[in-house]
Formats: structure tokens, sequence, C-alpha cells
DNA sequence: TGCCAGGCCCTCTTTAGGGCCTT
């Protein structure tokens, strides 16, 4: 199968736990060139205390709080809504691509669109997500680590302020950047949404 | 009570186990 994309997003969820079947999205972002889009949203359910440990978010009397700062939210329909919005503003079909995509941030964005029947509507904006753990993985071997902030430090040899959804997309997308993979690279890592 | 995420990859493998990656 050859992916066809016309713009690559890098994107990054900040969720309530690791398990992608039962965790909750907190936050949203995701850049293309100098563009991002970023939304925070009240999870439904309970945080994790590992996920507030690694991300500094927690809720309290139904609002979300970053290490004590109250953030801004919006519904989470409202959010996948304007999310797809930005998508829609480049052209398309649009690649989405996350690191460790596709166990983790391509399944929990997939059962967040299917529980507002939004899923449909994302297929015809979307058509795959590229995991980054399993490309640079294969292509790079025999590194110690293949951590986005390990890899980002190996690549671009600079630190970041990981577990906050927007700078981790950022540094993905200057990672891609970096490493410059050629498209059938690309295509050997990309997940059709049909497999979520 | 005892469970506690799970798929992928590697290897001292395949009659399996352990570490990694994401929050």
């Amino acid at each position: 199968m050859y992916y066809e994309y016309q713009t690559k997003v890098f994107f990054d969820l900040e969720t309530t736990g690791l398990d992608t079947k039962s965790c909750d999205v907190i936050q949203l972002s995701a850049v293309c060139g100098a563009r991002q889009f970023n939304a925070y949203t009240v999870p439904p359910g309970i945080l994790t205390q590992s996920a507030t440990d690694v991300t500094g978010f927690v809720v309290s009397n139904g609002r979300l709080f970053c290490r004590g700062v109250p953030m801004k939210t919006i519904h989470l329909h409202d959010l996948l809504v304007t999310f797809m919005d930005f998508l829609r503003s480049f052209p398309r079909p649009v690649l989405l691509a996350a690191h460790n995509a596709r166990l983790f941030d391509a399944p929990v964005l997939t059962k967040a669109l299917k529980k507002f029947n939004l899923l449909t509507e994302f297929k015809s904006v979307v058509c795959g997500f590229l995991d980054t753990f399993l490309l640079v993985k294969n292509v790079h071997r025999g590194l110690a680590s293949y951590s986005q902030p390990n890899l980002v430090k190996h690549f671009l040899g600079k630190s970041y302020k990981e577990h906050d959804a927007l700078e981790d997309a950022r540094a993905l997308q200057d990672l891609l950047t970096r490493l410059n993979p050629t498209p059938p690279v690309i295509n050997r890592f990309i997940y059709g949404i049909f497999c979520f």
C-alpha cells in the first residue's frame, strides 16, 4: 500500500494514562511548519498518578490545572472539530505524524473521534498515521534509546519541555526535518485509519 | 483475592521472557 499525502502534520496528545482502551485526551497539539494547533479539555475520567506526575495536569472541581495554573479548556467535541478545521486548512490528504503513533496516539485519537461520530469526516481529511518511533528505530539502528527526548538530544543536540504536547510536536517536526527520511521510507511506517 | 497496558522487537528464541515506547 502506498499512501499519497500532500501535507505532514506533527501532533501529540497528553492523556490521563497509558491504557489506550481507557485513557482520555487532556491536550492535543499539532504543528505544520510555523502554524500550530493547541487545545485542552477536561477529561471525564480520573488521571492516573503517573500521568499527573509526568504532565503536571490535575482536575479539581471540574477544572483543569497544569502545575497549579488553571487552563482554558473546551469540550472534547469542539476540540476535535477545531482540530479537523486546522487540518482542513492544508492541502489534502494530510498525514499525521506522532512518536509511537501506531500504539498510542492513533488509537486514542481514533477512539475520541468515534465517540462523536467524527471518524468519517476525519478520514476525508487524513490519509493515515506516521509512526516516527518505528521509523527511526528501523532506519537508525544501534542507538541506546529511541524515546523522543533522547532522539532530539542525539540528533539535534538539545533538550526541550517534554510532556507539553505542543513542545513535543514542535520537537518531533524538528527531528524529522533533520533526519529527512525519503518518501519510500516514510511510507513503510504509515498506518491507515482503518487499522484502529 | 489479585489483578493492574500492550504490541513490538531482540535474543542466551520459536515449548519465552524481558525491555522499550507512549501518559
